[in-house]
DNA sequence: TTTATAAACGTCATAAATACGTTTATTTTT
DNA sequence: AAAAATAAACGTATTTATGACGTTTATAAA
């Protein structure tokens, strides 16, 4: 009873990682692979976002917890229920029809799309039983079913949600320095920022703490190292009502 | 065929319409009523968001503009996709419970909520067959179902919304004045502005224009009227990328 | 010891926000 | 016709934030 799925909801997850080192935002994708009945051919070769139809007695959220945990092993990570997807003309390309004959799927279904925020280097890809793979989400592969539009969505809400909260320090280690804090927003928004300014902006908040603590291991002067505090933020916060339209 | 429905999944609108006159913003719900078989007593009378199953050919946007017309006669009015609800427990309070049996509902069905923006002024309320009425947002009837959380999410989406676009005037008529739009502005986040502030920061933008008209019937000074182009808006308008957090 | 370089600090001009005071145009009252 | 009342509209000074730059500092490598 509690294993039972409903026919036609699914729960999609854009997983978003963050390499600090590489300096690259990710989204972890899984092979979709069929061969034909002979073997002769690969009918469908590409990537797909992980995803799962609700359970009966599932929670929407829980059912994207549940997903992402399966494939990370991770629990306990930002996420958001962005969109919903369902119209009927979203499964209708050639290789989504012969998957979806293979897999028997119900030709209408409707996915609610989460996204997760979190760091590339959690993600343990060893034993990864689907084939799961990052990739910068500048150079996504081929993607399955409207895949890639759920992917460009949640990066779009991710873009705008960046600017208003500060979820960009779940993509973040817990020590950081002020320029990687620069690094991850240009690379998220596309934009350039004028470092002295960015740095003098930022280091004013109250909820950007400096560390007793440098780098270490790099080859010219080291950073100093700062942590978000999540209590000062949302202690201090109060909302300044600030129309900028 | 065309009007097959899909079972479980349905779409809610939270109608948001504007009363410039008692300056008041309300949501738009209907009757739900229904007396036992021996019509000795009411078993339901509350209200509820307007909402339908979702036609197997359907888009969701699509569903939700046609649940709007056919309850308002109204079309190409602004909506918004906003979020899904779907949890397994939204359903299950005693009143919830009768109606579904009486109606033959899926026990578990999930809904995706649409919210409007519009005039009050602009619904015909004269043949509702569905006892539809206004109430002002801060004095919510008793509602059926989730949908006092749905109406609730919508407005706390439609407050940061209106922070970053100019959806307001979808609320206004045409030709309004700058008290108005602080009035409704202040209506919809809850907090006062000074008036020579707000006067001034709106005035100076480009796509505010202001119209060779005054107010006509006002027993004090008439104030100037003003409209919005969308036109200028979307041609001045470049991403600024204020991290505002 | 010098050099290279990322990190960190500093300055100035402009724009925006905040907090108020004053004037103006109109209707209503006298 | 004048005076009173009042919402609309305009004004000003102070503080704060932003944008565009130049300079200094701490460190590892040469």
């Amino acid at each position: 009873m509690k294993f039972e799925k409903i026919p036609n909801i699914s729960v999609d997850c854009v997983v978003f990682g963050y390499d600090i080192n590489t300096k690259s935002l990710n989204v972890l994708v899984m092979k979709r692979y069929l061969e034909s009945k002979t073997g002769t051919d690969v009918l469908v070769d590409d990537y797909v976002l992980t995803g799962y139809h609700v359970y009966e007695h599932e929670t929407l959220d829980g059912c994207a917890t549940r997903v992402l945990k399966e494939l990370t092993g991770l629990t306990n990570q930002y996420k958001k229920q962005f969109k919903a997807f369902g119209n009927p003309d979203r499964l209708t390309n050639e290789k989504d029809l012969i998957w979806i004959e293979n897999e028997g799927f119900n030709l209408r279904t409707i996915t609610i799309a989460y996204y997760f925020l979190l760091k590339t280097e959690d993600v343990d890809l060893k034993n990864n039983k689907h084939q799961e793979k990052w990739f910068p989400i500048k150079e996504l592969p081929e993607l399955g079913f409207d895949h890639r539009k759920i992917i460009l969505e949640a990066y779009e809400d991710l873009k705008v949600k960046c600017l208003s909260e500060p979820v960009i320090f779940k993509l973040l280690p817990d020590k950081f320095t002020i320029n990687e804090v620069q690094e991850l927003y240009q690379s998220i928004l596309g934009v350039d920022f004028d470092n002295r300014n960015f740095r003098r902006k930022l280091i004013k908040k109250k909820y950007i703490i400096p560390l007793d603590e440098k780098q270490v291991g790099v080859s010219k002067k080291p950073a100093q190292l700062y942590m978000f505090s999540k209590d000062v933020y949302e202690k201090m916060f109060q909302k300044n009502y600030l129309i900028s339209i």
